[in-house]
DNA sequence: GCTAACAATGTGAGCGCTCACATCACCTCC
DNA sequence: GGAGGTGATGTGAGCGCTCACATTGTTAGC
């Protein structure tokens, strides 16, 4: 009876073993008061039927999906792919499953779609890893009845963000390199409308204040390689003093490292160069750059246990700053003519 | 009546549209045979009450989850990275979701436990982005009843396999630096237990007998920039008359660069350097790296479009190649005293 | 003007599970 | 030796949907 592709049922595991489906039932959910000879028995037909729950019917009444729904931006970045990694293997190690939704672009209705996505496949919290970006419609999240954390983001508006802290690192690159005796410090920052961004140039601004060091020259890129060799071009050009610049991320930094070697310049004898993020490739670069590290993993872990908190009971979801790290080779060192004393 | 947080069902939007359940149901599924009139009504109710279709008790019935699963060993690398992207967003596009799981090392058991884990999720496909790793318990495999498609990858018998063709990939490198007059070829492998390496292998040892040249020095690489810094010296070491290396990826590629450097040695004009991959930074690297460019996106929506049609009744699931594409740039150039005549 | 056909909608069952509760056997205790 | 535990198991309802089929209202046809 039964097209020989059914899949087994708890009633049919119930009828081998000989006991009720709610055994059966029990023996899965692993709760106590049953004989381990029963659980025994249960287990066997089990194996023998090559029974699976059905994933559906439980989460039809427990009204849990099991799943947790991750958004990201862009996943052939580092960054977000390092987070996002740490998040499945979380998830998975917190007992949830994760479903993965990309942005096509970064406006507010592809965000809200994506929610939508999510929302229609019944996960029971949302991840948004994305740095930058339009808010999604505040309708859809007000009406979102699952926790939702921005990573590394903004969303604006009461929405519990985790992130790296992107100001002290930036601040944290501008304070090594006037360490090292620079004065004349250029700055190519990432897209404009990326918080981290900003974050990052506004640490490099309130590091060079408190130095007491005025600004050299900041410039605009986009992350490629591309724009870091332009971009540090320009900051040449517009300061020919320039004796350091503090790239916003390590793949514009290798682009300016380039663009250093062909136009003559040294590194770090003429111009020192620091990164931001520690990609694989930094310590080969030539020479080996010197950047802030993020760590991702934390980043994705802190995460998962904070949606976990959420989904099970906790009300409120804290934002969280993981700090950053400053990881010291050799594309950053003392200032070629460094002055005499230091000044402030 | 009913808490606030309860959510809507469908027959509460039934009930405020004045319809039966079986009507929204239908309007819903887009059916025929509702009066537009009706429809509007009826959509009207959704949005007022802010009503969402119960995706398990859909699943339930239906027996179709709507979610792909995607097993990936690694995706901080570029090519997993791009494929994930791309299957993600093809599998939205077709309707779909995606649940994603990371392997934590590639062994069989690994393997098993994260198809295990999909299948508890009630995936109706499965996509395996790992480019190497041991089979999974064959049993696990054959007790499959869902289509499973391996990227890139193997899973030996019978297992159906999409990926770009690296052999040929690997010859037209070594073919592209033997036009270019080289006779004295090093290459620096992926890992031995990769496929993707050792076809990469193959196909410049085919070039190489092709052309009639005896194999230069070949060492085996992790695909890290650090072992390509050390795989390139070691070729020189092994053959000092080394004028062209095919490094099996680009990260390792970028480590040679930088050892050829450090050791003296003028790219391209001592040493040519052809890379795998074609990463974002291949073309930034000094001098810009000649490289095989891989097709991942195409070979992200091919899997979906494979498992999506299996999954909707196609019994086949064909194995396909994607070709590869030679990308020439700085890093390759004429052989320094190439010999007057070509060989063969 | 009565029936056949069709379009539009309603009814009821049941997907496979968990929950709340009922039942049963067995023991303990005074 | 009967009341009252306690541990192990069974029973039935119902989660929110879709499917198959039943029931209407409306039009066409002779």
């Amino acid at each position: 009876m039964g097209s020989p592709t059914a899949a087994p049922t708890m009633a049919h595991v119930a009828r081998r073993a000989g006991v009720s489906h709610q055994t059966v039932s029990r023996v899965l959910n692993d709760a106590d008061a049953v004989r381990p000879e029963t659980r025994e028995r249960v287990l066997r037909a089990i194996s023998e039927l090559g029974y699976r729950r059905n994933s559906a019917a439980r989460a039809l009444v427990t009204r849990r999906s099991g799943l947790i729904g991750v958004i990201v931006d862009e996943l052939r970045l580092y960054g977000p792919a390092s987070t996002v990694s740490s998040i499945a293997q979380a998830a998975r190690e917190a007992g949830y499953g994760m479903t993965l939704d990309l942005l096509w672009d970064v406006t507010g209705p592809s965000v809200s779609a994506a929610l939508e996505h999510h929302l229609s496949q019944s996960v029971e919290a949302i991840v948004l890893v994305a740095a930058h970006g339009e808010t999604p419609d505040p309708a859809v999240l007000r009406d979102l009845d699952v926790p939702l954390i921005a990573l590394d983001g903004f969303l604006g508006a009461g929405t519990p963000t985790a992130g790296v802290d992107q100001r002290a690192g930036g601040a944290m690159a501008t304070r090594h390199l006037l360490d090292l005796g620079h004065r004349r410090i250029g700055h190519i920052t990432g897209p404009e409308d990326w918080p981290q961004s900003q974050a990052r140039q506004a640490g490099y601004r309130e590091a060079m204040e408190q130095a007491g060091v005025r600004p050299g020259p900041v410039v605009t890129g986009d992350w490629s390689p591309r724009s870091g060799h332009a971009g540090s071009l320009q900051v040449l050009d517009q300061d020919p003093s320039t004796t350091a610049i503090f790239v916003a991320n390590d793949q514009m930094a290798m682009g300016a490292l380039r663009a250093l070697a062909e136009a003559g310049k040294r590194v770090p004898e003429d111009v020192s160069v620091v990164g931001f993020d520690d990609i694989p490739e930094a310590s080969f670069a030539q020479p080996p750059l010197t950047t802030i590290r993020q760590d991702f993993a934390a980043l994705g872990r802190e995460a998962v246990r904070l949606v976990v908190g959420a989904i099970e009971g906790a009300d409120e979801l804290p934002s969280t700053l993981v700090p950053p790290r400053l990881v010291a080779r050799a594309s950053s060192g003392r200032a070629p003519h460094a002055p005499r004393g230091r000044r402030r």
